[in-house]
DNA sequence: TATCCAGACCTTTTT
DNA sequence: GGTCTGGATA
């Protein structure tokens, strides 16, 4: 599920009613919107309404004659954009011309996802494929340190060592693997050990029927450069995209790498439009690969480009444009393509807005910056030029930093104190909270690091024992779990088992949790997130040796996991709460606030020194990469940071500067230096009273919500399960036959879509299609062997008693979605979608017994189809069925009725809005929902008189 | 005043 | 491993 909480910050949109009153686009605006037929180029400028623009010009290119939503795709660089992008457009074409049929075929999300879609729409080999994170990507290279190539990995000359080392350097050694295929890399320069490192590297991910972020794309281009005639899944990807796409949209352009390049570049070979959008001046993601002259040459590389700059700044004050637009000029000639950001005065500029001051200690700035924010409160603010004015409130102010992890804190003590809301993002201490570390101890007691009463004194500690708690029964529970010489199968030393049987015993629920109201969702947020680090070690460590699992696990969370996990503790829900928020400047990116803060300008922190330590060019020499010094960071790259930064003010900008504990970082920023010499800037806070305040009101914004039909599922059988899962991010315990039911799935639309294109499978090649779908990683041998038998007769099953149907299929896994109300969105798959005799049209669900992801597909789950399918088609289905794949499984058939689907419609948007309310309550008694729930021990006692299973 | 050297310190993060 | 700082030295 996809959420833009919001609540800090809001969007990049000059709101709604302007998106509704905004007959009136600046000339260059209109331009850009009205260039259907020419490559391309929008320069959008800080604040100059990009995302109307392009949601704009999307429309227009919907509403030519003969243009369909599946020709054209927009790549933004995040769900949450994407989320964004695609409810605006929504907007604009449900305002223009009503419903348009086929809306969810038109692509708007990430490059990633849209590379994954494509493979695993096209590509039958790529179906079982998973997607690993950093994280898990890090451990399966940690966990095969000598078959990954990690270990075996030369470092060049310079360096300290020889060669790169297990848990030490995987992290760089993932980024080497990355470079290898995002950059234009010169093979020849690369150290021939470097290169045999990257060939186990991918044999193993494939070998693991896994993708990391690179590879999706990687794959993916691949099909689109490789030679038609030579290569069948070439020629298919070629096919769809010579077909299908017409017009490509590029969000952000000035972070694209050179992979994504020759993505986007594959896509328009056969003749597709391209519109690519960005700023040069907010390229803030060099160090991650992303390169400026992709959008400094583009129109070079393409004929007859139209070049439109968006220049018109309509969100800030002429004061802070100017000021932002001196420091982009910081930057010189050559490196940036030339423009003139100008005002159009939407805030009006007094003295005294900007302010630049000194102080002489962290603690005064931090006392400074909670009494002005206090002092704001209430002040009048318009937040276009004709809205009535209202009085600003918390969330109005936000503190950006270079770093929060190492600058926020006397900030945080000071408004903690004062009793100021706040919201911090990007902190990365979820291991340092006593809870955490009590949860960590119940793993050191089991490969006994600590003592059964060390690990008592660490939960008593945390403040975690509810009354009347069971120690001997919750210690029991450990102690059985690390009966390691008993001798089961390493499926049955779970430890995400151990984890949530551990809390069961204590009868820790969110309400018995000690302490204060609210005190529960906090801790209860960071017992799931901890469920979430256990699956991440687990998904690659499942099969290994109990005793040394465990041993791993340990070792894992001491050293390597506290530096990834973040923790956002107020981060619960969806309800926005009216806070301070606190983030750093790249996460602020595309947002803005009212009033903003940017402190702890110091010299060596913003701008930030360079990096030392062994670095992407101790693996591969510089020669090898185009421009390596944006892997290393300049100052110019600092100084777009800081323009970011200071863009994000609508009226009141604070820059403030004090000095650092350590010598290294007392010494003012030049970028601070700057902005005192700047006309607009006072140095001085001004003595002249505020205007009078009004009542403080937040600003009222609406989060995006996007979910799957499966989180639709939960939400509509168990508001309070759907809580534990995707709230607080608790996961169920692995399954050993975990990926049978996918398998199937994966096997039966391969057959379909083969069906589709003319060609029909039989019985015959059940064995080929399991051989090729079936991937059941977590399974023993013996297992896996009666899970592959099983399937195989599953299909046969399958052909033998549905194989005539199988010519009149008409989809398969079709993606539909229902867009319930603005900004909520319901995304899924169709399984198969058929013709029947009677001439009737079925949606059908597929359903086998894969008790880890068994689908109990319930009406609802089938209406919101139904729902979908009319959607996206503006044909409605006569029937639902639900075909079992099991031996004794039963087909049930049903018909699709108006009534039902209205019904359906109507409980997604109250589900929608008790989710943005935060309301989800456990259900009133225990049920069936509840014998089947695997948290259920986390929220209820069984009745004496259910028996137990 | 210029130069050398020991010692301290080490960011950002989406998919 | 690279960079910055400040004190010691020429």
């Amino acid at each position: 599920m996809t959420c833009d909480a919001g609540g800090t910050g809001q969007q990049e949109h000059d709101s709604n009613e302007k998106a509704a009153a905004m007959a009136s686009y600046t000339p260059a605006q209109q331009e850009a919107i009205d260039c259907l037929d020419e490559p391309l180029q929008i320069i959008a400028c800080a604040g100059s309404g990009k995302t109307q623009v392009i949601s704009q010009r999307i429309a227009a290119i919907l509403a030519q004659p003969g243009v369909e939503p599946r020709n054209v795709i927009a790549f933004t660089f995040t769900e949450k954009a994407a989320a964004e992008l695609k409810d605006r457009i929504l907007g604009i074409v449900a305002a223009e011309r009503g419903e348009i049929v086929g809306m969810a075929e038109m692509y708007i999300g990430t490059m990633h996802g849209y590379c994954l879609d494509l493979l695993q729409r096209l590509v039958p080999e790529t179906f079982k494929f998973s997607v690993l994170s950093d994280i898990t990507a890090r451990l399966l290279v940690d966990r095969n340190s000598k078959k990954s190539g990690l270990t075996t990995c030369p470092t060049l000359p310079r360096a300290t060592q020889s060669h790169l080392k297990r848990y030490q350097n995987s992290s760089l050694f993932l980024q080497a693997m990355s470079v290898l295929r995002e950059d234009v890399v010169d093979d020849a320069q690369v150290p021939e050990g470097v290169a045999a490192s990257f060939h186990s590297y991918m044999k193993l991910l494939y070998n693991h029927a896994s993708f990391d972020y690179t590879e999706m794309i990687h794959l993916a281009v691949q099909f689109l450069e490789a030679d038609p005639d030579e290569d069948e899944n070439a020629a298919v990807v070629q096919k769809h995209v010579r077909d299908d796409i017409r017009y490509v949209v590029v969000d952000e352009y000035q972070d694209v790498n050179p992979l994504q390049e020759r993505l986007i570049e594959g896509l328009v070979r056969h003749g597709a439009n391209l519109c690519v959008v960005g700023d040069d001046d907010q390229t803030i993601y060099q160090w991650r690969g992303s390169q400026v002259s992709n959008i400094v040459t583009f129109a070079e590389r393409h004929d007859g480009v139209r070049r439109v700059t968006l220049a018109d700044n309509f969100r800030s004050s002429p004061g802070i444009v100017e000021l932002g637009r001196s420091i982009a000029e910081r930057v010189p000639d050559g490196e940036r393509l030339p423009k003139r950001m100008v005002s159009a005065e939407s805030q009006e500029w007094q003295r005294g807005d900007l302010l630049a001051l000194s102080f002489d200690d962290a603690e005064g700035e931090a006392a400074w910056i909670c009494d002005r924010i206090e002092e704001m409160r209430g002040v009048p603010f318009r937040d276009t030029p004709d809205a009535e004015p209202r009085g600003l409130s918390w969330s109005d102010c936000s503190v950006l930093f270079r770093s929060v992890a190492k600058d926020a804190d006397p900030l945080v003590a000071e408004l903690k104190r004062r009793g100021i809301p706040y919201v911090v993002k990007g902190l990365n201490r979820l291991f340092d909270t006593p809870e955490v570390e009590a949860v960590v101890g119940i793993f050191r007691f089991m490969v006994q690091e600590i003592s059964a009463g060390e690990l008592r004194t660490l939960w008593q500690n945390a403040e975690l024992l509810p009354e009347g708690y069971d120690w001997p029964a919750a210690l029991d529970v450990l102690e059985q779990g690390r009966a390691f010489e008993q001798g089961g199968r390493f499926g049955v030393y779970n430890i995400q088992r151990v984890y949530l049987d551990f809390l069961e015993k204590l009868t820790l629920r969110e309400e018995t949790v000690p302490g204060p109201e609210g005190r529960g969702e906090l801790v209860y947020y960071q017992l799931g997130k901890f469920s979430q680090v256990i699956s991440d070690f687990e998904q690659i460590y499942f099969t290994t040796e109990p005793a040394e699992k465990y041993q791993s696990f340990v070792s894992w969370l001491t050293h390597q996991a506290p530096g990834y996990y973040a923790e956002s503790n107020a981060d619960v829900g969806y309800a926005a709460p009216d806070a301070v928020t606190l983030s750093t400047v790249h996460q602020a990116k595309g947002m803005q606030w009212p009033v903003v803060f940017v402190p702890c300008l110091r010299k060596n922190r913003f701008p930030s020194q360079r990096h030392g330590g062994l670095g992407l060019f101790h693996v591969l020499p510089q020669e090898a990469v185009e421009d390596p010094d944006r892997y290393r960071g300049t100052v110019e790259d600092e100084t777009r940071l800081f323009y970011v930064a200071v863009t994000r003010a609508q009226k009141y900008l604070n820059l403030t500067y004090s000095p650092g504990r350590t010598t290294r970082y007392r010494n003012r920023s030049p970028f601070f230096d700057h902005c005192s010499d700047q006309r607009w800037v006072s140095t001085r806070p001004s003595t002249r009273p505020l205007p009078d305040r009004l009542p403080a009101v937040p600003r009222r914004e609406t989060p995006q919500l996007t979910f799957s039909f499966s989180e639709l599922k939960y939400l509509f059988e168990c508001p309070y399960s759907f809580k534990l899962r995707f709230l607080y991010g608790f996961n169920p315990p692995l399954h050993e036959a975990l990926g049978y039911g996918k398998g199937l799935h994966d096997a039966l639309a391969e057959v379909h879509k083969r069906a589709i294109a003319g060609e029909l499978l039989d019985a015959s090649d059940a064995e080929d299609l399991v051989e090729r779908h079936l991937h059941t990683p977590f399974a023993y041998p013996e297992l896996r062997a009666t899970l592959s038998a099983a399937a195989i007769k599953a299909i046969r099953r399958y052909f033998a008693t549905h194989g005539e149907e199988i010519p009149q299929t008409e989809h398969s896994e079709k993606q539909v979605q229902v867009h319930v109300a603005p900004g909520i969105t319901v995304d899924g798959r169709i399984d198969l979608i058929r013709r029947l005799d009677t001439d009737e049209l079925s949606i059908v669900d597929f359903k086998s017994t894969d008790r880890a992801q068994a689908e109990e597909v319930t009406r609802d789950q089938l209406h919101v189809y139904a729902v979908g399918y009319g959607e996206l088609t503006g044909e409605n289905a006569d029937l639902v069925e639900v075909l079992n794949l099991d031996e004794a499984g039963q087909t049930t058939r049903e018909e699709i009725e108006d009534s039902l689907l209205t019904n359906v419609h109507n409980k997604i948007w109250e589900a929608g809005e008790a989710l943005r309310a935060n309301d989800l309550p456990r259900l009133n008694s225990w049920c069936d929902q509840c014998d089947r729930c695997d948290f259920v021990a986390l929220c209820r006692d069984k009745p004496a008189s259910r028996s137990r299973r």
